[in-house]
DNA sequence: GTTATTATGTAGACAGTTACTACTTTCTTG
DNA sequence: CAAGAAAGTAGTAACTGTCTACATAATAAC
């Protein structure tokens, strides 16, 4: 019997359907057995697709630096002649992303997940996303736009800054979670303009 | 029998014994039986000191916030009349702190660990910590060194900055993690240059 | 089209884990 | 020094990760 005795695509199914259960329960919480059941599948069918629950994890990670790489693609693309406007708008776009799944961005930087072999899928997500965000930058380098600063280093420093900031919205640490969508708009333009011009006086 | 029925300092213990596993094994691989007999102690006893799993790494958490309030706190001491130099200072001294121990920098800054109810103990650590980044800041607005942004406004910025830098270094996720601490100053120091400046030239 | 091969899912088992409960030992403090 | 709180022990039920052997389905080769 079992019309579907394969599932067909099991392996998005089971990522998909763990980022409920991590906003809820969190990384301790996530259970490959309660994702088998809940899929109606048999309690080892998950390990055809990953071999083990850090695996899965970090393909999560993945689905987030993809995310990433598409919205700064995106950027380049509504806004061909203005790289900063590329650069604003992927970082608001990033923020957004993060809001509507902080579990998936809590996966992504993350030294102490895997640790052991590295992982060459994620790490090659890592290296796509960075590479998009370092063609923004250096849209704005050929237009004079970022001084003689090194390219990497104004990655670095701006990825740094919206992840960090998306990641205090989105854990309400610092900031109220119930703040409007304009206000965490609002926000963002200020670091975005302290970013550019600096926290030194203008 | 049992000259030490009572292990004495059983929680500190856990806490410091968690580290290296965390360090090697994630979050995933650790446990709370495999501490215990580590410790000499039977198997429920760390129960008596965290609720669950969880609980023990919003401990860890804590201790990481705890240390960037030590860390600030100090260089507000060393350099009482240079703003400027505090910040700089208290921002290399985190860097190398997540260097040393990035599995403690993991916890920190995380939406999904706990998520339930909110931990007292750690969103006060939080305060207190981005309190003594407040201080440094505020120290510089009183000398005119910020300009008219808002206090929260450069403490969200610096801080997201640095910590995500941090995650970078200790994580190897951009850099060579065998750089020298020689080398890691002189991005920490490009790094700071671009956030009190700006990104764009000067 | 039948048949090998590979991909995918199943069933069972084992060791290890969380987290609960009841009990014991030690420490503290009035 | 006695009573109660704090800390550790022992046992256990339910669950989890992950392995292995087996069954079924999809694919490709002939």
């Amino acid at each position: 019997m079992s019309k579907n005795y394969h599932h067909g695509s099991l392996r998005q199914a089971l990522i998909e359907a763990a980022l409920p259960v991590l906003k809820k329960k969190g990384i301790v919480g996530l259970s490959l057995r309660e994702l088998a059941a809940e899929l109606g599948v048999s309690h080892g069918a998950p390990y055809r697709h990953f071999k083990n629950k850090t695996a899965l994890l970090e393909a999560i990670a993945v689905t987030g630096f993809n995310a990433l790489q598409d919205i700064c693609r995106k950027a380049m693309q509504d806004f061909p002649d203005d790289p900063r406007q590329q650069l604003y708008q992927a970082g608001m776009d990033y923020i957004f992303y993060v809001a509507r799944n902080p579990e998936i961005a809590d996966l992504m930087f993350r030294p102490g997940l895997s640790r052991e072999e590295s992982n060459t899928e994620l790490q090659q997500a890592v290296n796509s996303a960075v590479g998009s965000l370092a063609a923004i930058i250096e849209n704005g380098k050929q237009r004079k736009l970022y001084g003689d600063h090194q390219t990497m280093d104004l990655v670095l420093t701006s990825l740094s800054t919206v992840h960090g900031l998306a990641m205090f919205i989105a854990g309400g640490m610092l900031i109220d979670p119930a703040s409007p969508e304009s206000s965490i708009e609002a926000l963002g333009k200020r670091v975005y303009n302290i970013l550019l011009h600096g926290m030194a006086g203008e």
